[in-house]
This record gives structure tokens, sequence and C-alpha cells, in this order.
DNA sequence: ACAGAACCGTAACGTACGGTACGGAGTTTG
DNA sequence: CAAACTCCGTACCGTACGTTACGGTTCTGT
């Protein structure tokens, strides 16, 4: 399961660092795991040696990236003031959109392809930090939105977990994989909308509760 | 290493090649993609100079593993004799218990890895091929037999694209990007039996004639 | 049996890169 | 100004690994 690691949330960064940190995400971006600690070095403006010192060595560097870049996409939860069918469906909708968002953007793609290179030579736990703060940090702000949609009866389910993981489904598909592999299924501000919206009824149409007794 | 690979299925092997790339293959999934060309030599009891011979270059060799293991993968089409419904979910469920089997195997996983890891240095194809031949073949396989279901008037849906990648959700959701990513969502036989049944049941609420539009 | 090719094992070469050391410039403290 | 600290730029070191080279052995055809 996920560790829960020590939660440093990739706070008390100097702003010097987040700048190393940021250049580090655009090599990431532009080179992948190719990226050496001199090229990093180059881009930041600053010596090995410093490198070093603050992140200890290479992992630690890229440790350090993954969560710098998760402390950034902390999206404001879903909040539900009154529960009712259109504002549910919007609610979906927003939250496809940002997922769709997130998992598209290079940045991500970046992020996750170094963390799947590295739980590949498993040393350190880069998959883990990436799934902590990618697939469940989502899982934990949706599923309170569907347990307040069974609550008020909108929704019938037996399992959160389960439930999420079909929405999960039904939004990314074959997208991520498909973007991890160089793959470019375009995806454009209008077709992510779209993607949102049949997500959304699919979904409802799945587990939307039928009229009530 | 000049490319030129066309079309070539990773046929024209003799044996002992192949059995080089088993091992490789097996390295594979041992180390992921920190396999050197030595530790490759040891354990096919061959000689480097003879793995530059046949295969060019360190990516001539991936790459040719890649295609070797795609040409082993090659499933038996689903072939659809007569359509009912009991015959359409047997067939969709077969299927899908099919695809997660191999996306959670662990030579799937570490092929995937390596070639997701290169699409980022993007330096060869190794993603479009693991691509051709996972996700793309996969398409073609099921497609004519969702196309027979909507003759038959067992499905309804427009675009048949979007159906396979529906059905793609609903079958693969959290799965592989977890796998990927060193998580392990516990794949017994049975949960992938029990997977596949509820795709499947969902599939075909979602795209069954019986249903709304 | 013999020549030549194919192949194995190992040694050697060159380079890339992670990690370290050091001098010098700028800033803070006193 | 001086001492102490931080950090940049660069040179340096050791190792790992891709690639090549070569001597010795097995296989193949005549």
């Amino acid at each position: 399961m996920q560790q829960g690691g020590t939660t440093e949330t990739g706070e008390e960064l100097t702003p010097r660092q987040r700048d190393v940190l940021d250049a580090v995400l655009r090599l990431l971006v532009e080179e992948g795991d190719h990226l050496t600690m001199a090229s990093v070095a180059r881009r930041a403006s600053c010596s090995k040696e410093t490198l070093y010192k603050w992140f200890g060595d290479r992992d630690g560097l890229l440790t350090a990236t993954v969560r710098w870049q998760a402390s950034k996409v902390r999206v404001a939860p879903v909040d539900q003031t009154r529960l009712d069918l259109p504002s549910l469906t919007e609610s979906l909708e927003g939250y496809a959109c940002d997922w769709l968002k997130v998992i598209s953007s290079d940045t991500s793609i970046a992020l996750n392809r170094v963390a799947i290179g590295h739980a590949g030579s498993g040393k350190d736990n880069l998959g883990a930090i990436v799934l902590e703060n990618g697939r469940f940090a989502m899982a934990k702000r949706l599923k309170p939105v569907l347990e307040a949609g069974r609550r008020v009866g909108l929704l019938a389910f037996e399992d959160t977990e389960t439930a999420f993981r079909v929405f999960f489904g039904l939004v990314g598909r074959d997208i991520q994989i498909r973007l991890l592999l160089g793959d470019w299924p375009g995806l454009t501000e209008a077709a992510i909308a779209d993607d949102a919206a049949r997500a959304t009824k699919q979904f409802l149409a799945l587990y939307g509760a039928r009229k009530n007794p």
C-alpha cells in the first residue's frame, strides 16, 4: 500500500531552491530522465556543489522535485453547498476536467515517466510519491462528493472505492498510457470538456439512483 | 543506430537469437532498464561481439526484444459463430480477462516501463511499437465483435472507437498506471475474473441495445 | 581432414556522468 | 577592514558502461 513516508510537503524551501527545482522540472520536460547534474547546475545557474549540499544526491534532487511539483498541484477541494443533480453533475464534470488537464500536461507526463523508470530499478519511492499525490489525492478529493451524493439519494453504490475507480476509468480510459508512451491523442480544451461530460453522463447512468420509492 | 526497421514482425530470427532475446526479457523483468550489454551477454552465454553483430547496438537489442515479445503475445481473435447475448457477454468477459492478465504480467510491466522511459528521451520508437502491439492490437481484435453485436441489435453506439475506449477504461481503470508506478493492487485470478465481469456488465448497461440513448 | 566462418570469453578503450575539491566573488556580522 | 558564511564556476576523480578488438574454440562445407 501507500507508505505514509515522511510527509514533507516540499515546504521549508527557500525561493532560490524553488527556482532550482523549477529548472529541474523544465529540464525533465525537455530531456526526460536524461538530465545530468551538470545540466541542472547550468540551467539553474548554480554550482553542483550546492545541488549536492541541498539535495544530497541525484535521487534526492529528483525526489525533492516531485514533492515540489506535488505541492503546487494541490487543487481546491470540490465543496458541496447544496446537493442536487445539476450541482453534482457539475462537480463531477469539473473534477474530470481538472484531472484530464493534469494528466495531459507536459509536467505530469515527464514526472510520471521518470517515476515509472525508477519504479523499474526500484531504488527509491518516486512511484509511491507520484501515486500518493496523483491518483490517491484525487480519490481523497472526490470520495466525499460521491458519499454526499449517496447520502442524499442521488447515487447508489456499495463501495466508494469501487465507484471511484470506475469513474477514474471512464474519465481516463487509454489517455494516460498513450501519452506516457509518446502517442498524442489530441487533447484540446474542447475535447477535454466533451470527455468530462461523457464520463460524467456514463457514471451517472451506472451509479445514479433510480427514482426512489 | 540506423533505423530502417519497417514492418519487421520479429521473425527471421534464429532459435539462438530468440534465446538471447528471452534472456533480455528475463533481465528486463529483474533489473528494468538498468541491464547492461555485459549482463545480457553473461546471462545469454554469448559474446558482446555477437550482440552487436546481430542487433547493431543497445537500442537495436531493446527494439528487437520488444518486437519479439509482441510476436509472442498475439492472441487468437475472438471469433463469433452465433451471436446472442450470452455469447457476446462471454466474449467480452474473456477479452477483459486476457487483457488484465497481460497488463498485470511481469513482462508487460517491464516492457512498458522501458518503452515509457525511452519515450521520454525520445530517441527511438519503442513506445510506438508497444502501443501498436498492445492497445491498438487489442482494439483491432475487439472492434469486429462490437460491430457484430451492433449489427444484430445487441449493442447500440455510434462510434466504434469511442465504445472501445470506454470498455478499455472500464476494464483497466487505474490498474495499469498503479502497476507501472510500483503499486500492487493485488490482482489474483479471482479478482481479474470479478473485474472482467463487472466491466462487461457495466459496458452492457451503457451500450446494450435495450438502454436509452 | 582442412579452411573458413561463426561464436565465446575476456580484455581494452573512450566517454559520460555522479560526486568531490577548491578558488574566488558577494554578503553578513562585528 | 576582517572574519565567517554562502554560493558560483570549474577542474578533477573514479567508475560504469557502450563499443571495439582479439585469441581461442566449435561448427560447416568440401
